[in-house]
DNA sequence: ACAGATCCTTGATTTGGATCAACCCGATTC
DNA sequence: GAATCGGGTTGATCCAAATCAAGGATCTGT
Protein backbone atom coordinates (compact mmCIF):
# COMPACT_ATOMS: atom_id res chain seq x y z
CA UNK A 1 0.00 0.00 0.00
CA UNK A 2 1.46 3.69 -1.02
CA UNK A 3 0.82 7.23 -0.26
CA UNK A 4 -2.45 6.85 -2.35
CA UNK A 5 -4.47 4.73 0.13
CA UNK A 6 -6.50 6.23 3.04
CA UNK A 7 -9.01 4.43 5.28
CA UNK A 8 -12.71 4.92 4.70
CA UNK A 9 -15.53 4.28 6.55
CA UNK A 10 -18.88 2.70 4.36
CA UNK A 11 -21.72 3.76 6.94
CA UNK A 12 -21.11 7.01 5.79
CA UNK A 13 -20.54 6.94 2.35
CA UNK A 14 -22.90 8.42 0.51
CA UNK A 15 -22.94 5.77 -2.38
CA UNK A 16 -23.77 3.11 0.15
CA UNK A 17 -27.45 2.47 -1.16
CA UNK A 18 -25.29 1.47 -4.41
CA UNK A 19 -22.73 -0.95 -3.63
CA UNK A 20 -24.15 -2.41 0.07
CA UNK A 21 -27.06 -4.24 0.62
CA UNK A 22 -29.86 -3.08 2.30
CA UNK A 23 -31.45 -3.50 6.16
CA UNK A 24 -28.69 -4.12 7.54
CA UNK A 25 -28.15 -3.63 11.67
CA UNK A 26 -25.74 -2.34 13.45
CA UNK A 27 -23.83 -5.40 13.89
CA UNK A 28 -23.82 -6.55 10.46
CA UNK A 29 -22.82 -3.04 8.88
CA UNK A 30 -19.54 -3.35 11.09
CA UNK A 31 -18.59 -6.23 9.58
CA UNK A 32 -19.06 -5.37 6.12
CA UNK A 33 -16.91 -2.05 6.49
CA UNK A 34 -13.87 -4.69 7.26
CA UNK A 35 -14.03 -5.55 3.74
CA UNK A 36 -13.05 -2.29 2.86
CA UNK A 37 -9.18 -2.64 3.28
CA UNK A 38 -8.07 0.96 2.14
CA UNK A 39 -9.12 3.21 -0.67
CA UNK A 40 -7.13 4.11 -3.69
CA UNK A 41 -6.62 6.86 -6.12
CA UNK A 42 -6.11 6.32 -10.35
CA UNK A 43 -5.22 9.14 -12.02
CA UNK A 44 -7.38 9.50 -15.40
CA UNK A 45 -5.23 7.53 -18.05
CA UNK A 46 -3.84 5.30 -15.66
CA UNK A 47 -5.22 1.69 -14.94
CA UNK A 48 -6.49 0.67 -12.09
CA UNK A 49 -5.69 -3.57 -13.08
CA UNK A 50 -4.74 -4.91 -16.08
CA UNK A 51 -5.19 -7.55 -18.04
CA UNK A 52 -2.95 -10.61 -16.66
CA UNK A 53 -2.39 -9.37 -13.30
CA UNK A 54 -2.89 -11.42 -10.02
CA UNK A 55 -6.70 -11.37 -9.01
CA UNK A 56 -7.23 -10.13 -5.24
CA UNK A 57 -9.71 -7.50 -4.46
CA UNK A 58 -13.33 -6.15 -6.25
CA UNK A 59 -13.09 -2.32 -6.22
CA UNK A 60 -16.32 -0.14 -5.30
CA UNK A 61 -15.63 3.17 -7.30
CA UNK A 62 -16.32 6.29 -5.20
CA UNK A 63 -15.95 9.30 -7.60
CA UNK A 64 -14.24 9.18 -10.98
CA UNK A 65 -15.14 6.99 -14.16
CA UNK A 66 -13.40 3.69 -16.02
CA UNK A 67 -13.75 1.52 -18.90
CA UNK A 68 -13.00 -2.02 -19.20
CA UNK A 69 -11.46 -3.50 -22.07
CA UNK A 70 -9.80 -6.35 -23.64
CA UNK A 71 -7.05 -7.10 -26.51
CA UNK A 72 -6.43 -9.57 -28.71
CA UNK A 73 -2.78 -10.56 -29.56
CA UNK A 74 -3.58 -8.79 -33.14
CA UNK A 75 -4.07 -5.45 -31.56
CA UNK A 76 -8.23 -5.48 -31.72
CA UNK A 77 -9.78 -4.13 -28.94
CA UNK A 78 -12.88 -4.22 -27.12
CA UNK A 79 -14.09 -2.00 -24.50
CA UNK A 80 -16.27 -3.72 -22.64
CA UNK A 81 -17.96 -1.32 -20.31
CA UNK A 82 -18.02 2.05 -18.88
CA UNK A 83 -18.40 2.09 -15.31
CA UNK A 84 -19.43 4.89 -12.45
CA UNK A 85 -19.77 5.77 -9.03
CA UNK A 86 -21.54 2.98 -7.29
CA UNK A 87 -20.55 0.19 -9.52
CA UNK A 88 -17.82 -3.05 -8.43
CA UNK A 89 -15.71 -3.64 -10.76
CA UNK A 90 -13.12 -6.38 -10.72
CA UNK A 91 -15.26 -9.67 -11.08
CA UNK A 92 -13.80 -11.03 -14.10
CA UNK A 93 -10.71 -11.88 -12.07
CA UNK A 94 -12.37 -14.47 -9.81
CA UNK A 95 -12.63 -17.36 -12.58
CA UNK A 96 -8.50 -17.41 -12.91
CA UNK A 97 -6.99 -15.73 -10.45
CA UNK A 98 -6.39 -13.45 -13.02
CA UNK A 99 -7.62 -10.70 -14.27
CA UNK A 100 -8.76 -10.67 -17.90
CA UNK A 101 -9.17 -7.27 -18.93
CA UNK A 102 -7.64 -3.72 -18.09
CA UNK A 103 -9.93 -0.96 -16.34
CA UNK A 104 -8.16 2.23 -17.13
CA UNK A 105 -9.76 5.49 -15.18
CA UNK A 106 -11.07 8.10 -17.78
CA UNK A 107 -11.34 10.40 -15.30
CA UNK A 108 -9.21 10.62 -11.95
CA UNK A 109 -10.91 8.18 -9.03
CA UNK A 110 -10.81 7.05 -6.10
CA UNK A 111 -11.65 3.53 -5.42
CA UNK A 112 -12.40 0.99 -2.36
CA UNK A 113 -10.44 -1.58 -2.91
CA UNK A 114 -12.40 -4.83 -1.35
CA UNK A 115 -9.93 -7.87 -0.71
CA UNK A 116 -12.13 -11.34 -2.00
CA UNK A 117 -11.04 -13.12 0.16
CA UNK A 118 -12.60 -11.00 2.83
CA UNK A 119 -15.32 -10.57 1.15
CA UNK A 120 -16.19 -14.54 0.63
CA UNK A 121 -15.52 -15.04 4.62
CA UNK A 122 -17.55 -12.11 5.80
CA UNK A 123 -20.50 -13.06 3.13
CA UNK A 124 -20.29 -16.28 4.78
CA UNK A 125 -21.69 -14.92 8.12
CA UNK A 126 -23.82 -12.00 6.63
CA UNK A 127 -26.78 -13.33 4.35
CA UNK A 128 -27.51 -10.33 3.08
CA UNK A 129 -23.87 -9.58 1.44
CA UNK A 130 -23.71 -13.38 0.29
CA UNK A 131 -26.95 -12.35 -1.86
CA UNK A 132 -25.87 -8.87 -2.40
CA UNK A 133 -22.26 -10.61 -4.31
CA UNK A 134 -24.44 -13.00 -6.25
CA UNK A 135 -26.60 -10.40 -7.55
CA UNK A 136 -23.96 -8.06 -8.40
CA UNK A 137 -22.65 -10.93 -10.67
CA UNK A 138 -26.22 -11.67 -12.30
CA UNK A 139 -26.72 -8.32 -13.05
CA UNK A 140 -23.42 -7.95 -14.76
CA UNK A 141 -24.30 -11.20 -16.78
CA UNK A 142 -27.52 -9.83 -17.92
CA UNK A 143 -26.41 -6.30 -18.74
CA UNK A 144 -23.87 -8.44 -20.48
CA UNK A 145 -26.70 -9.89 -22.30
CA UNK A 146 -27.93 -6.67 -23.20
CA UNK A 147 -24.89 -5.54 -24.85
CA UNK A 148 -25.01 -8.67 -26.86
CA UNK A 149 -28.62 -7.51 -28.47
CA UNK A 150 -27.44 -4.58 -29.35
CA UNK A 151 -24.16 -5.57 -30.95
CA UNK A 152 -25.83 -8.31 -32.38
CA UNK A 153 -28.78 -6.66 -33.76
CA UNK A 154 -28.94 -3.07 -34.15
CA UNK A 155 -28.20 -0.32 -36.53
CA UNK A 156 -26.18 2.31 -35.41
CA UNK A 157 -28.38 4.68 -34.42
CA UNK A 158 -30.00 2.12 -32.29
CA UNK A 159 -27.08 1.48 -30.63
CA UNK A 160 -26.08 4.84 -30.07
CA UNK A 161 -29.84 5.66 -28.66
CA UNK A 162 -29.63 3.01 -26.53
CA UNK A 163 -25.96 3.53 -25.26
CA UNK A 164 -27.15 7.66 -24.24
CA UNK A 165 -30.21 6.00 -22.99
CA UNK A 166 -28.45 3.87 -20.54
CA UNK A 167 -25.82 6.82 -19.91
CA UNK A 168 -28.43 8.88 -18.91
CA UNK A 169 -30.37 6.51 -16.53
CA UNK A 170 -27.65 5.73 -14.51
CA UNK A 171 -26.29 9.42 -14.04
CA UNK A 172 -29.81 10.31 -13.24
CA UNK A 173 -29.63 7.42 -10.65
CA UNK A 174 -27.21 9.43 -9.20
CA UNK A 175 -28.65 12.11 -8.82
CA UNK A 176 -27.56 14.31 -11.95
CA UNK A 177 -29.53 15.61 -14.68
CA UNK A 178 -32.08 13.19 -16.99
CA UNK A 179 -31.58 15.45 -20.08
CA UNK A 180 -27.34 16.14 -20.01
CA UNK A 181 -24.59 14.72 -19.54
CA UNK A 182 -21.10 15.00 -20.23
CA UNK A 183 -19.41 11.90 -21.99
CA UNK A 184 -16.05 10.80 -20.20
CA UNK A 185 -15.00 9.08 -22.96
CA UNK A 186 -13.98 9.65 -26.76
CA UNK A 187 -15.54 8.61 -29.88
CA UNK A 188 -13.34 6.02 -30.72
CA UNK A 189 -14.09 4.16 -26.88
CA UNK A 190 -17.94 4.91 -27.42
CA UNK A 191 -17.50 3.37 -31.39
CA UNK A 192 -15.38 0.41 -29.29
CA UNK A 193 -18.33 -0.35 -26.88
CA UNK A 194 -20.98 -0.51 -29.86
CA UNK A 195 -19.11 -2.37 -32.20
CA UNK A 196 -18.78 1.22 -34.61
CA UNK A 197 -16.08 3.30 -35.85
CA UNK A 198 -15.29 6.65 -34.33
CA UNK A 199 -16.63 7.89 -37.86
CA UNK A 200 -20.08 6.33 -37.52
CA UNK A 201 -20.62 7.15 -34.04
CA UNK A 202 -20.23 11.17 -34.81
CA UNK A 203 -21.76 10.53 -38.01
CA UNK A 204 -24.74 9.33 -35.59
CA UNK A 205 -24.39 12.12 -33.39
CA UNK A 206 -24.95 14.71 -36.31
CA UNK A 207 -27.75 12.94 -37.45
CA UNK A 208 -29.81 13.34 -33.91
CA UNK A 209 -28.54 16.79 -33.85
CA UNK A 210 -30.20 17.46 -37.56
CA UNK A 211 -33.24 15.90 -35.65
CA UNK A 212 -33.20 17.97 -33.26
CA UNK A 213 -33.55 14.80 -30.83
CA UNK A 214 -30.40 16.10 -28.69
CA UNK A 215 -27.66 19.25 -28.48
CA UNK A 216 -24.20 17.95 -29.14
CA UNK A 217 -20.66 20.41 -28.17
CA UNK A 218 -18.25 18.12 -27.74
CA UNK A 219 -18.18 15.97 -25.13
CA UNK A 220 -21.39 18.07 -23.35
CA UNK A 221 -24.65 16.22 -24.55
CA UNK A 222 -28.19 17.80 -24.23
CA UNK A 223 -31.39 15.31 -24.44
CA UNK A 224 -33.93 17.14 -26.23
CA UNK A 225 -36.20 14.47 -26.77
CA UNK A 226 -35.77 11.33 -24.34
CA UNK A 227 -39.02 9.75 -26.23
CA UNK A 228 -37.62 10.06 -29.78
CA UNK A 229 -34.19 8.28 -28.51
CA UNK A 230 -36.82 5.45 -27.09
CA UNK A 231 -38.66 5.04 -30.26
CA UNK A 232 -35.26 4.92 -32.01
CA UNK A 233 -34.36 1.90 -29.59
CA UNK A 234 -37.42 0.31 -29.56
CA UNK A 235 -39.14 0.78 -32.91
CA UNK A 236 -43.16 1.01 -32.22
CA UNK A 237 -44.81 -2.01 -33.01
CA UNK A 238 -48.83 -2.06 -34.69
CA UNK A 239 -50.73 -4.38 -33.13
CA UNK B 1 -42.74 -31.75 -8.93
CA UNK B 2 -44.10 -33.99 -11.26
CA UNK B 3 -43.28 -37.48 -13.43
CA UNK B 4 -40.43 -36.18 -14.77
CA UNK B 5 -38.18 -35.79 -11.95
CA UNK B 6 -36.08 -38.37 -10.01
CA UNK B 7 -33.92 -38.14 -7.57
CA UNK B 8 -29.59 -38.58 -7.96
CA UNK B 9 -26.27 -38.50 -6.42
CA UNK B 10 -23.80 -36.13 -7.66
CA UNK B 11 -21.23 -38.28 -5.89
CA UNK B 12 -21.74 -41.13 -9.00
CA UNK B 13 -22.13 -38.74 -11.69
CA UNK B 14 -19.48 -38.67 -14.34
CA UNK B 15 -19.74 -34.79 -15.00
CA UNK B 16 -18.98 -33.84 -10.92
CA UNK B 17 -15.25 -32.36 -11.91
CA UNK B 18 -17.04 -30.13 -14.48
CA UNK B 19 -19.85 -29.01 -12.15
CA UNK B 20 -18.65 -29.25 -8.73
CA UNK B 21 -15.65 -28.29 -7.10
CA UNK B 22 -12.77 -30.13 -6.33
CA UNK B 23 -11.46 -32.19 -3.43
CA UNK B 24 -13.90 -31.84 -0.97
CA UNK B 25 -13.94 -34.40 1.57
CA UNK B 26 -17.02 -36.93 2.43
CA UNK B 27 -18.69 -34.80 4.69
CA UNK B 28 -18.62 -32.17 2.05
CA UNK B 29 -19.61 -34.07 -0.58
CA UNK B 30 -22.45 -35.23 1.18
CA UNK B 31 -23.52 -32.00 2.19
CA UNK B 32 -23.27 -30.53 -1.44
CA UNK B 33 -25.47 -33.55 -2.76
CA UNK B 34 -28.07 -32.07 -1.04
CA UNK B 35 -28.38 -29.04 -3.25
CA UNK B 36 -29.68 -31.17 -5.89
CA UNK B 37 -33.48 -31.33 -5.45
CA UNK B 38 -34.66 -33.29 -8.24
CA UNK B 39 -33.81 -33.70 -11.81
CA UNK B 40 -35.56 -32.75 -14.83
CA UNK B 41 -36.76 -34.19 -18.22
CA UNK B 42 -36.78 -31.44 -20.75
CA UNK B 43 -38.10 -32.38 -24.25
CA UNK B 44 -36.61 -30.65 -27.57
CA UNK B 45 -37.74 -27.90 -28.40
CA UNK B 46 -39.44 -26.81 -24.94
CA UNK B 47 -38.25 -24.70 -22.61
CA UNK B 48 -36.49 -25.33 -19.33
CA UNK B 49 -37.44 -21.56 -18.00
CA UNK B 50 -38.86 -18.16 -19.80
CA UNK B 51 -37.91 -15.07 -19.72
CA UNK B 52 -40.18 -13.48 -17.11
CA UNK B 53 -41.00 -16.47 -14.78
CA UNK B 54 -40.14 -16.89 -10.87
CA UNK B 55 -36.68 -17.56 -10.42
CA UNK B 56 -35.42 -20.05 -7.81
CA UNK B 57 -33.29 -22.63 -8.90
CA UNK B 58 -30.26 -22.71 -10.96
CA UNK B 59 -29.81 -25.71 -13.19
CA UNK B 60 -26.95 -28.10 -14.00
CA UNK B 61 -27.29 -29.69 -17.69
CA UNK B 62 -26.81 -33.71 -17.02
CA UNK B 63 -27.78 -34.30 -20.42
CA UNK B 64 -28.84 -33.08 -24.01
CA UNK B 65 -28.37 -29.40 -25.29
CA UNK B 66 -29.55 -25.48 -24.97
CA UNK B 67 -29.67 -22.27 -26.23
CA UNK B 68 -30.58 -19.05 -24.10
CA UNK B 69 -32.00 -16.26 -25.75
CA UNK B 70 -33.71 -12.97 -25.04
CA UNK B 71 -36.38 -11.54 -27.28
CA UNK B 72 -37.40 -7.75 -27.24
CA UNK B 73 -40.94 -6.15 -27.69
CA UNK B 74 -40.22 -5.57 -31.28
CA UNK B 75 -39.15 -9.21 -32.25
CA UNK B 76 -35.72 -8.90 -32.26
CA UNK B 77 -34.56 -12.38 -30.91
CA UNK B 78 -30.76 -12.52 -30.11
CA UNK B 79 -29.74 -16.43 -28.74
CA UNK B 80 -26.90 -15.05 -25.71
CA UNK B 81 -25.73 -19.22 -25.52
CA UNK B 82 -25.06 -22.85 -26.11
CA UNK B 83 -24.93 -24.80 -23.44
CA UNK B 84 -24.10 -28.40 -23.02
CA UNK B 85 -24.08 -31.02 -20.52
CA UNK B 86 -21.59 -29.89 -17.36
CA UNK B 87 -22.74 -26.22 -17.59
CA UNK B 88 -24.83 -24.32 -15.10
CA UNK B 89 -27.62 -22.31 -16.39
CA UNK B 90 -30.27 -20.08 -15.06
CA UNK B 91 -27.85 -17.38 -13.42
CA UNK B 92 -29.44 -14.29 -15.15
CA UNK B 93 -32.36 -14.70 -12.69
CA UNK B 94 -30.74 -13.94 -9.52
CA UNK B 95 -30.58 -10.32 -10.40
CA UNK B 96 -34.22 -10.01 -9.87
CA UNK B 97 -35.71 -12.80 -8.88
CA UNK B 98 -37.25 -13.42 -12.08
CA UNK B 99 -34.87 -15.25 -15.71
CA UNK B 100 -34.54 -12.74 -18.64
CA UNK B 101 -33.94 -14.92 -21.04
CA UNK B 102 -35.71 -18.15 -22.54
CA UNK B 103 -33.64 -21.93 -21.83
CA UNK B 104 -34.66 -23.85 -24.89
CA UNK B 105 -33.16 -27.50 -25.09
CA UNK B 106 -31.95 -28.21 -28.20
CA UNK B 107 -32.07 -31.82 -28.24
CA UNK B 108 -33.52 -33.40 -24.99
CA UNK B 109 -31.73 -32.58 -21.98
CA UNK B 110 -31.79 -34.18 -18.56
CA UNK B 111 -30.86 -31.45 -15.63
CA UNK B 112 -30.48 -31.38 -12.05
CA UNK B 113 -32.37 -28.84 -10.46
CA UNK B 114 -30.58 -26.77 -7.91
CA UNK B 115 -32.52 -24.14 -5.89
CA UNK B 116 -30.49 -21.69 -4.93
CA UNK B 117 -31.45 -20.59 -1.67
CA UNK B 118 -30.43 -24.19 -0.62
CA UNK B 119 -27.02 -23.01 -3.23
CA UNK B 120 -26.72 -20.20 -0.66
CA UNK B 121 -27.20 -21.79 2.31
CA UNK B 122 -24.77 -24.89 1.79
CA UNK B 123 -21.92 -22.02 0.31
CA UNK B 124 -22.12 -20.58 3.75
CA UNK B 125 -20.79 -24.07 5.21
CA UNK B 126 -18.72 -25.43 2.32
CA UNK B 127 -15.88 -22.79 1.29
CA UNK B 128 -15.14 -24.49 -1.69
CA UNK B 129 -18.93 -24.38 -2.99
CA UNK B 130 -18.79 -20.68 -2.26
CA UNK B 131 -15.83 -20.41 -4.31
CA UNK B 132 -16.85 -22.49 -6.90
CA UNK B 133 -20.18 -20.70 -7.38
CA UNK B 134 -18.31 -17.42 -7.68
CA UNK B 135 -16.22 -18.79 -10.23
CA UNK B 136 -19.12 -19.83 -12.46
CA UNK B 137 -20.39 -16.48 -12.28
CA UNK B 138 -17.05 -15.05 -13.19
CA UNK B 139 -16.52 -17.39 -16.05
CA UNK B 140 -19.73 -16.29 -17.42
CA UNK B 141 -19.03 -12.64 -17.29
CA UNK B 142 -15.76 -13.40 -18.77
CA UNK B 143 -17.63 -15.51 -21.69
CA UNK B 144 -19.51 -12.99 -22.15
CA UNK B 145 -16.83 -10.40 -22.86
CA UNK B 146 -15.12 -12.56 -25.88
CA UNK B 147 -18.80 -12.55 -27.19
CA UNK B 148 -18.47 -8.98 -27.42
CA UNK B 149 -15.35 -9.09 -28.49
CA UNK B 150 -16.40 -11.52 -31.72
CA UNK B 151 -19.55 -9.18 -32.32
CA UNK B 152 -17.95 -5.75 -32.10
CA UNK B 153 -15.02 -6.47 -33.74
CA UNK B 154 -14.67 -9.54 -35.89
CA UNK B 155 -15.61 -10.04 -39.46
CA UNK B 156 -18.20 -13.17 -40.18
CA UNK B 157 -15.32 -15.73 -41.22
CA UNK B 158 -13.54 -15.16 -38.25
CA UNK B 159 -17.12 -15.24 -35.89
CA UNK B 160 -17.89 -18.63 -37.56
CA UNK B 161 -14.66 -19.63 -36.92
CA UNK B 162 -14.53 -18.86 -33.35
CA UNK B 163 -17.68 -20.14 -32.67
CA UNK B 164 -16.54 -23.45 -34.49
CA UNK B 165 -13.42 -23.76 -32.36
CA UNK B 166 -14.89 -22.72 -28.98
CA UNK B 167 -17.62 -25.56 -29.61
CA UNK B 168 -15.23 -27.98 -30.98
CA UNK B 169 -13.25 -27.93 -27.49
CA UNK B 170 -16.02 -27.64 -24.99
CA UNK B 171 -17.11 -31.02 -26.68
CA UNK B 172 -13.69 -32.21 -26.54
CA UNK B 173 -13.21 -31.09 -22.99
CA UNK B 174 -16.24 -33.64 -22.78
CA UNK B 175 -14.60 -36.91 -24.25
CA UNK B 176 -15.72 -36.09 -27.68
CA UNK B 177 -13.68 -35.81 -31.06
CA UNK B 178 -11.56 -32.54 -31.47
CA UNK B 179 -12.40 -32.45 -35.17
CA UNK B 180 -15.85 -33.97 -35.79
CA UNK B 181 -18.95 -32.38 -34.09
CA UNK B 182 -23.08 -32.62 -35.25
CA UNK B 183 -24.39 -29.12 -34.73
CA UNK B 184 -27.55 -29.56 -32.78
CA UNK B 185 -29.05 -25.83 -34.05
CA UNK B 186 -29.77 -24.43 -36.70
CA UNK B 187 -27.82 -22.06 -39.38
CA UNK B 188 -30.64 -19.47 -37.98
CA UNK B 189 -29.79 -19.79 -34.49
CA UNK B 190 -26.37 -19.79 -34.77
CA UNK B 191 -26.78 -16.48 -36.99
CA UNK B 192 -28.28 -14.77 -34.15
CA UNK B 193 -25.06 -16.07 -31.47
CA UNK B 194 -22.91 -14.87 -33.92
CA UNK B 195 -24.65 -11.71 -35.16
CA UNK B 196 -25.30 -12.33 -38.87
CA UNK B 197 -28.14 -13.69 -41.17
CA UNK B 198 -28.79 -17.39 -41.92
CA UNK B 199 -27.41 -16.67 -45.48
CA UNK B 200 -24.29 -15.38 -44.30
CA UNK B 201 -23.31 -18.39 -41.96
CA UNK B 202 -24.21 -21.07 -44.90
CA UNK B 203 -22.38 -18.96 -47.49
CA UNK B 204 -19.50 -18.96 -44.70
CA UNK B 205 -19.36 -22.73 -44.25
CA UNK B 206 -19.57 -23.23 -47.82
CA UNK B 207 -16.39 -20.82 -48.49
CA UNK B 208 -14.63 -22.61 -45.71
CA UNK B 209 -15.55 -26.04 -47.28
CA UNK B 210 -14.38 -24.51 -50.49
CA UNK B 211 -11.07 -23.93 -48.89
CA UNK B 212 -10.57 -27.14 -47.60
CA UNK B 213 -10.54 -25.83 -43.92
CA UNK B 214 -13.82 -28.09 -42.80
CA UNK B 215 -16.25 -30.47 -44.40
CA UNK B 216 -19.97 -29.63 -43.84
CA UNK B 217 -22.70 -32.52 -44.53
CA UNK B 218 -25.99 -30.66 -43.05
CA UNK B 219 -25.26 -30.48 -39.43
CA UNK B 220 -22.17 -32.87 -39.09
CA UNK B 221 -18.94 -30.93 -39.45
CA UNK B 222 -15.92 -31.97 -39.67
CA UNK B 223 -12.14 -30.13 -39.12
CA UNK B 224 -9.56 -30.76 -41.74
CA UNK B 225 -7.91 -27.85 -40.40
CA UNK B 226 -7.94 -26.20 -37.00
CA UNK B 227 -4.82 -24.20 -37.64
CA UNK B 228 -6.24 -22.54 -40.55
CA UNK B 229 -9.60 -21.89 -38.56
CA UNK B 230 -7.13 -20.70 -35.64
CA UNK B 231 -5.33 -18.37 -37.78
CA UNK B 232 -8.83 -16.65 -39.39
CA UNK B 233 -9.61 -15.79 -35.79
CA UNK B 234 -6.11 -14.54 -34.95
CA UNK B 235 -4.70 -13.30 -38.41
CA UNK B 236 -0.62 -13.63 -37.64
CA UNK B 237 0.64 -10.69 -36.52
CA UNK B 238 4.60 -10.15 -37.76
CA UNK B 239 6.83 -8.76 -35.30
C1' DA C 1 1.28 32.83 -27.95
C1' DC C 2 2.82 28.91 -30.44
C1' DA C 3 3.72 24.03 -31.92
C1' DG C 4 2.11 19.66 -31.61
C1' DA C 5 -0.94 16.30 -30.47
C1' DT C 6 -5.63 14.70 -29.84
C1' DC C 7 -9.99 14.52 -30.92
C1' DC C 8 -13.79 15.39 -33.87
C1' DT C 9 -16.35 16.31 -38.15
C1' DT C 10 -17.53 15.83 -42.84
C1' DG C 11 -17.15 14.23 -47.67
C1' DA C 12 -16.23 10.61 -51.26
C1' DT C 13 -15.82 5.91 -52.17
C1' DT C 14 -15.82 1.03 -51.23
C1' DT C 15 -17.41 -3.20 -49.40
C1' DG C 16 -19.13 -6.96 -46.43
C1' DG C 17 -23.08 -8.61 -45.20
C1' DA C 18 -28.21 -7.95 -45.60
C1' DT C 19 -31.99 -8.59 -48.40
C1' DC C 20 -34.73 -10.61 -51.94
C1' DA C 21 -35.57 -14.61 -54.50
C1' DA C 22 -35.33 -19.17 -56.31
C1' DC C 23 -34.43 -23.73 -55.63
C1' DC C 24 -32.72 -28.06 -53.29
C1' DC C 25 -32.70 -31.68 -49.85
C1' DG C 26 -34.38 -34.90 -46.45
C1' DA C 27 -37.83 -36.18 -43.35
C1' DT C 28 -42.80 -36.86 -42.53
C1' DT C 29 -47.27 -37.73 -43.59
C1' DC C 30 -51.02 -39.39 -46.19
C1' DG D 1 -45.20 -42.09 -54.56
C1' DA D 2 -46.90 -37.42 -54.15
C1' DA D 3 -47.38 -33.58 -51.15
C1' DT D 4 -45.70 -30.85 -47.55
C1' DC D 5 -42.55 -28.51 -44.71
C1' DG D 6 -38.59 -26.90 -42.26
C1' DG D 7 -34.01 -26.21 -43.04
C1' DG D 8 -30.21 -25.23 -46.15
C1' DT D 9 -27.81 -23.40 -50.31
C1' DT D 10 -26.79 -20.17 -53.86
C1' DG D 11 -27.31 -16.14 -56.92
C1' DA D 12 -28.33 -11.13 -57.78
C1' DT D 13 -28.83 -6.77 -55.91
C1' DC D 14 -28.70 -3.25 -52.40
C1' DC D 15 -27.29 -0.59 -48.54
C1' DA D 16 -25.31 0.67 -43.97
C1' DA D 17 -21.21 1.20 -42.20
C1' DA D 18 -16.19 0.90 -43.09
C1' DT D 19 -12.50 3.03 -45.17
C1' DC D 20 -9.87 6.69 -47.06
C1' DA D 21 -9.02 11.47 -46.89
C1' DA D 22 -8.94 16.24 -45.57
C1' DG D 23 -9.58 19.80 -42.57
C1' DG D 24 -11.25 22.00 -38.13
C1' DA D 25 -11.51 22.47 -33.07
C1' DT D 26 -9.60 21.99 -28.54
C1' DC D 27 -6.13 20.99 -25.28
C1' DT D 28 -1.19 20.68 -23.49
C1' DG D 29 3.13 21.93 -22.51
C1' DT D 30 6.68 25.30 -23.27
Amino acid sequence: MNLNTIKVACSNCNLRELCMPMGLNTQELQRIEEIVAVRRKVKRGTTLFRNGEKFSSLYAIRTGFFKTCIATEDGRDQVTGFQMAGEIIGLDGIVNDHHTCDAVALEDADVCVMPFDRIEEISREVNALQHHVHKIMSREIVREHGVMLLLGSMRAEERLAAFLLNLVQRLHARGFSQSELILRMTREEIGSYLGLKLETVSRTFSKFVDEGIVEVKQRHVRILNTEALKLIVNPQVCH
